[in-house]
DNA sequence: GTGAAAGCGCTAACAT
DNA sequence: ATGTTAGCGCTTTCAC
């Protein structure tokens, strides 16, 4: 039978316990009993309570406590998805952390962290709706149920969404339409007619508008219709996928494929199945991958430029924090053009 | 002339300035102004002095005052540098909420993050010596000058180290000696000769000791020295070191990559030189990229078993907070082996 | 050798 | 329509 312990433990109830005073238990704890000289056989007593009543500080309490009120510090999140790739989280975070040294004084800290949630579930963050874990925030990845959710409250912090545009939020994005649509261009410029868009089976905003954007144009512009298809997140599966079309549709000779990640696994079914790339097909990506360029062959790729996407947020979120600004934005970055060898 | 404010902002600040309660301030900043009516001129002037003041609220202050004292919460924090790869990171995480769910209860909810430092400056991260941060962290990519800090200070939480021995702390790593042992065994055993180890400049313990450990046995086993090539934690720089290589010894004919990253780098260096893979020149990386199995050719690993090591962190970690553990222990993970076409 | 008290910054409940 | 009070959990001073 598990012990239904209440409350959780804290150093009074500890003190209570043992017979002592909470500053006893304190003392024990940050290991300043000697100079305070408590006798052994108390501080034994108190850490076997410890132990027994599986006591955990509380952070909150303590950070209060420590708090030096000469610095003001500020705590910075970056919320991602555990589904995502983290490579452009990492570099965001970075071009953070440097925009954040910049404005960082001896009263003035900040610290960052990525927290993560399963996609679809932002809801479910712990300290997200109160306010108490974050004087800002950076939201990216999100699916539509978590685009949802967020509509549907405003949070009372500094937030920046990243990918997909809420009437609510400041946003920035990649001008709506421009990946999908210089994609087409690259690849019907190039005389590609049977053409595929290859994406992931759960689409959020960001991956949604490439592959109707790409539909839009090459329909305009040919007048075909590129073949959709769907994969898992992973290179084995677009691996997969790309062969069990390849199978169907032989004479197919181009391939936009919304994520970098997918486009890998594409080379590869490609590769495997004979085709050369780019002579027989042709590979357009989008740069959310860190070493697209060392991909074989380096990958041509359409996407924001990522630098210019996080100096605008990081912006954003300062103006939000220091409520220089307050209405709700929509800031467009361009997408980017890398031609590479897989075109 | 920058206004050289003293005492961070506070509710108090702000009520004394507009001359009303520190709880009407509270009021407008949670937006409840309405419920309690307050007169539409005193909202707007605090809202004027929030924002002139530059007020942002202290979110331990906020943490306490909201929580609930009826569950128990647990922050842990993953602790690596800006420098490192973070896909391994991702999937400890991953590992790590897994772990953490299933542990978690309606009273009992844990907070995972990601906190970066840049190389080699743990020390000064915010919070780490006080424990107001976190209830335990598991400290990863340090650089010796990291370790040394550590060594020189027990940090007052639950801490697990992985990838380093550090004596006073609980420590997760790779067997010593294996990883580099194991590459020269199969490079050696495929009749390789003309030896090379590509390392990034900085070495972490780990790298230090997949060297050494290479470079001992290959000593050992065929009286030659491999030779030690080093290039920056990038692709491109692994290239441009390699290059440079071949120019100087054409007839190489092995390469172990301590990080897949430097493998990455090295592959394309070696196939625009004109060398085949593994035909010409046989390559070993370490497992630690996520996409190792679609690299061209797909790359041989040696390296630990990740699942292993995260399950003996995540293991090490909740027995130290909940006081089951209290010494420090070292734990070996022996590296595995995966073949591929690269070897 | 140990306890009592104060206070970090914030907000909900209770007063007016 | 607004102020006062109390207390979240912790640690440090001061008192005995």
């Amino acid at each position: 039978m598990a012990r239904a312990e209440k409350r959780p433990v804290t150093v009074q109830t500890i003190a209570k316990h043992v017979g002592v005073s909470a500053a006893a238990v304190s003392t024990v704890l940050s290991n300043r009993h000697e100079e305070r000289r408590l006798a052994p056989a108390t501080v034994e007593r108190i850490r076997q309570a410890v132990r027994e009543l599986g006591y955990v500080p509380n952070v909150a309490a303590r950070r209060l406590r420590a708090h030096d009120p000469d610095v003001h510090s500020m705590d910075l999140g970056i919320l991602t998805t555990f589904e995502a790739p983290l490579f452009l989280v990492s570099r965001a975070l970075e071009e953070v952390q440097r925009s954040v040294d910049a404005r960082s004084a001896p009263d003035r800290r900040f610290s960052i962290s990525i927290d993560m949630f399963h996609a679809g579930r932002l809801r479910d963050m712990p300290g997200l709706l109160n306010a108490s874990r974050f004087n800002g925030v950076i939201i990216t990845n999100t699916l539509p149920e978590d685009d949802a959710f967020l509509r549907s409250t405003t949070l009372p912090y500094a937030v920046v969404v990243q990918g997909r545009r809420l009437p609510n939020y400041c946003c920035v994005l990649e001008t709506p339409g421009e990946g999908g649509r210089r994609a087409a261009e690259i690849l019907v410029g190039g005389s590609r007619r049977r053409l595929v868009v290859l994406t992931p089976t759960l689409l959020t905003e960001t991956t949604a508008d490439r592959r109707d954007a790409f539909v839009a144009a090459v329909r305009a512009q040919t007048g075909r219709e590129p073949v959709h298809v769907a994969a898992d997140f992973t290179p084995a599966s677009a691996a997969e996928a790309i062969r069990a079309h390849l199978a169907k549709d032989p004479r197919c000779d181009g391939l936009f494929a919304v994520t970098d990640t997918l486009a890998l696994g594409a080379l590869h079914a490609l590769k495997s199945a004979g085709r050369r790339v780019p002579q027989d097909v042709a590979v357009v990506g989008v740069g959310d991958h860190e070493h697209a360029d060392f991909f074989d062959p380096p990958l041509t790729c359409v996407g924001p430029a990522y630098d210019q996407v996080v100096a605008e947020i990081v912006s954003l979120l300062f103006n939000l924090m220091s409520r220089r600004r307050v209405r709700p934005v929509e800031v467009f970055v361009a997408p980017t053009v890398t031609l590479r060898a897989s075109t």
